[in-house]
DNA sequence: CCTTAATCGGATATTATCATCCGAATAACC
DNA sequence: GGTTATTCGGATGATAATATCCGATTAAGG
């Protein structure tokens, strides 16, 4: 769902807002502690800023800082300058479906993009940090035990 | 979720299950039909016919068709040869992420890794053909109206 | 000043994905 | 047996995603 440059956004994000209080970290520092590679960050970390999500200094105890509230950036925010989000246009069957006539792989598509939809559309930076339980979509009954590390 | 090429997969093997009976189909009408590359999906073809999901024959009224009933095939076996499933394995928080210690964006990303899970898993061409009921998942209340196509 | 620690921006390399081309083999049909 | 329709396999091309490199700029600290 998310691209790996999106998912390095993302982390960014979480880590500048974790420490809170408008802390300010240089890319290096966090490509460390993210893990991922430092150059790389780099370039996402000066297009988050020209999105206006960061602001940046330069030159020795520089760094970049959050721009805009944690609880104001969506997944789907932090992401998008980095990848399309285009809802599933293809129907799995290859004809035609809408509403009003859905195939037969319609529901099981609909409950993955409600899923989805959810993580992106409605959940913030804010609310990843916090643990904040989910909206109103009802939510899926006690999710397998998978393990996302 | 679905790469480009393993969709065209799932969209072979569901346009040779819906016509049913062992129907033997070439390429170039399959391609024709579900309006992708032909010269492709001759490939994609192939690789299945290797995998052991179809079987072809050559020569004019030649072509491919199903070798595996299709309530034996899952989403994920269609896919798999195209593409790595892997499960999420990077925590967002990109920290040390687990059951018995899970960071505060665990639950929203369970919910979506299940709702794949059960797309990928447990939902087979025939179920897709048929619009079998979801799984014991319980499932999402009432997904907003999306359009997939 | 000079050194050091950073961001910034452009160019380039690497890799994976998607797609096309072509010659060879194979089977049906006349 | 020749023609036609088709799969098969390898090589090649195109595009996007991922990643690295380098020089320029900027600011802090001695």
């Amino acid at each position: 769902m998310l691209s790996q440059t999106g998912l390095y956004a993302l982390q960014a994000l979480l880590h500048l807002a974790v420490q809170g209080n408008g802390a300010q970290v240089p890319a290096a520092v966090m490509a460390r502690e993210l893990d991922v590679p430092g150059t790389y960050l780099a370039k996402v970390l000066q297009r988050l800023t020209r999105e206006g999500l960061l602001e940046s200094t330069r030159g020795a105890r520089g760094g970049y800082r959050l721009a805009v509230d944690p609880a104001d950036i969506t997944v789907a925010r932090a992401v998008a300058p980095f990848q399309e989000l285009r809802a599933a246009r293809t129907c799995l069957m290859g004809g035609a479906c809408d509403l009003a006539n859905p195939c037969s792989a319609h529901a099981r598509r609909a409950a993955w993009t409600a899923a989805a939809h959810e993580i992106l559309e409605h959940t913030t930076v804010a609310d990843l940090l916090t643990g904040a339980p989910l909206g109103e979509l009802g939510g899926v009954a006690t999710p397998p035990p998978e393990n996302p590390r």
